[in-house]
DNA sequence: CTGGAACCTCAACCGGGCTTGAGGTCAAGC
DNA sequence: GCTTGACCTCAAGCCCGGTTGAGGTTCCAG
């Protein structure tokens, strides 16, 4: 059998600290059970949902896009590597434009470098 | 001679908002004359200046770090080609490592989509 | 000289992602 | 049974880059 763990086990193992992943469970993100004294209890897949959340939230996904797709999932559940793929394939996209947007800033800067212009109209920098 | 402008034609001609314009200059990065009435009044330069701003927190720069390099210049300065350089060889670097930084982690998430891991100790997404 | 637009200040608020603190409760070891 | 540490709630605060609004003044055209 699979024993909950308590919140402090979750920040221990996870390193994420306690008032974050309250935080998480008010936003709905992740989910608990309340023991008779009120305290939370987490299943263990609740470890693998952090994880995601890490790593999404790493790649600069807000926590709010983040709790719509993990509103998929079963409340206890962990993602799956189905579910990793979705989402992958759902935001690589964001990543891929978010360098391009960055790649095309650094081309127009050492272009506006040279030429000083920066004039409203017609400095690339400033679209 | 270059006649001065009053906020409203600034905010006309940069595009940003006055209120945004009053908070620029609450914090350092622009500066203004006042009128015996207590209005403002900017030098035709501050429209670089602005456009300066603009351009670089479009780079993701944040306010005081544009503040700190505005400082360089006198306050009713615009900035030059000379500067513009000089802010970009700063900068570049910046832009470059924040382009490495989502490409590692792209090649990461692409990489970890197909393992479907997740754990805190093995997944290089988490690093 | 007067009306209305443009300007002024100051304070409060927004969203995102939490942290910190006060004041109180629960659970486990001795 | 008692102490101690882990836990609880709720409110407030922080940083960033501003916006919004109230209440008041200035400027300019007619």
């Amino acid at each position: 059998m699979t024993p909950e763990i308590t919140i402090g086990e979750l920040a221990g193992r996870s390193g994420v600290p306690h008032s974050a992943l309250r935080f998480y469970e008010s936003q709905g993100l992740i989910h608990s059970r309340r023991t008779t004294g009120n305290q939370r209890r987490y299943v263990r897949a609740t470890l693998r949902r952090v994880a995601f959340i890490r790593a999404a939230h790493h790649l600069g996904i807000p926590l709010a896009r983040i709790g719509e797709v993990l509103a998929l999932l079963p409340s206890d559940g962990a993602p799956t590597r189905e579910f990793w793929e979705r989402a992958s394939q759902c935001w690589s996209a964001d990543i891929e434009s978010r360098i391009d947007r960055l790649e095309r800033m650094r081309d127009r800067f050492t272009r506006c470098a040279g030429c000083g212009c920066l004039s409203f109209d017609g400095c690339a920098l400033l679209g």
